[in-house]
DNA sequence: GCGACAG
DNA sequence: ATCTTGTCGC
């Protein structure tokens, strides 16, 4: 069953007044606990043929970056992706999950971007401040913005400011010697320097944050096996 | 009008 | 996002 989402213009435009009420929340100073504890990775895995998606939330402890709890829920795809109104698509999911764990995260690790969006409200701000927990983005392709490339260098710790009309909207940081750069970006409740110098510290042994990779891997494993569950029966 | 465009 | 194995390089 396809079951297809149209959205019409008309359609998209309260979402776009939503995210212009967002935008006036944002908090881009570090509102952060003395010392962060508990860090959370989120991920959606879909599956546009049944029309589910998988959400989950991973909580790995910052300082061992051993996973200590995780969470997911399925439903239903409830919104189109458009770019720029991606949150609206991922949240739903990620918030259900959220609601079943026990151990809540000092600090939310998104996979897209925070400010660093047209509206300044991309996934990592929308759920930040819907959870009103701190929150980084940390997107691995940039939406807006430009960065002097010259600059950049190859070395790992690398990082040259996201400006997009004169204005620093997020950082474009080299978390592995010789990798494709991420975009980092503030979400809520967090400096810029904060976000970067706390995303680099996850990036110890790869390109993306463990906290990013143990929640994809856990939505692409559950979603494999709903997938063979529905084979089944 | 023509691209660009998180996942 | 997803379709997809081996393989070149540090």
């Amino acid at each position: 069953m396809n079951s297809e989402l149209h959205f019409t213009e008309k359609d998209l435009r309260p979402f776009y007044e939503q995210q212009i009420k967002l935008e006036k929340l944002v908090i881009d100073q570090d509102v952060l606990p003395d010392e962060i504890k508990y860090i959370a990775g989120v991920d959606v895995a879909y599956n546009d043929d049944s029309g589910e998606m998988i959400g989950a939330i991973v909580v790995i402890d910052f300082s061992t970056k051993e996973i200590v709890e995780e969470a997911f829920h399925e439903m239903q795809i409830t919104f189109p992706y458009v770019p720029g109104l991606f949150s609206f698509r991922e949240i739903p999911a990620i918030i259900e999950a959220f609601k079943k764990l026990k151990i809540k995260p000092d600090l939310i690790i998104c996979d897209g971007h925070g400010i660093a969006h047209p509206k300044r409200v991309g996934m990592a701000t929308h759920l930040g401040i819907t959870l009103d927990i701190p929150s980084i983005g940390c997107a691995k392709k940039r939406l807006i913005g430009t960065w002097d490339k010259d600059r950049l260098h190859s070395e790992r710790g690398s990082v040259e400011p996201l400006i997009l009309d004169g204005e620093k909207i997020g950082a474009v940081l080299r978390t592995q010697k010789n990798v494709k750069p991420v975009f980092v970006s503030i979400g809520h409740k967090i400096s810029l320097e904060t976000a970067y110098a706390i995303t680099l510290e996850m990036c110890k042994k790869y390109r993306l944050p463990e906290t990013t990779r143990a929640a994809d891997q856990l939505v692409n494993k559950l979603m494999k096996e709903k997938l063979e569950n529905d084979k089944m029966a």
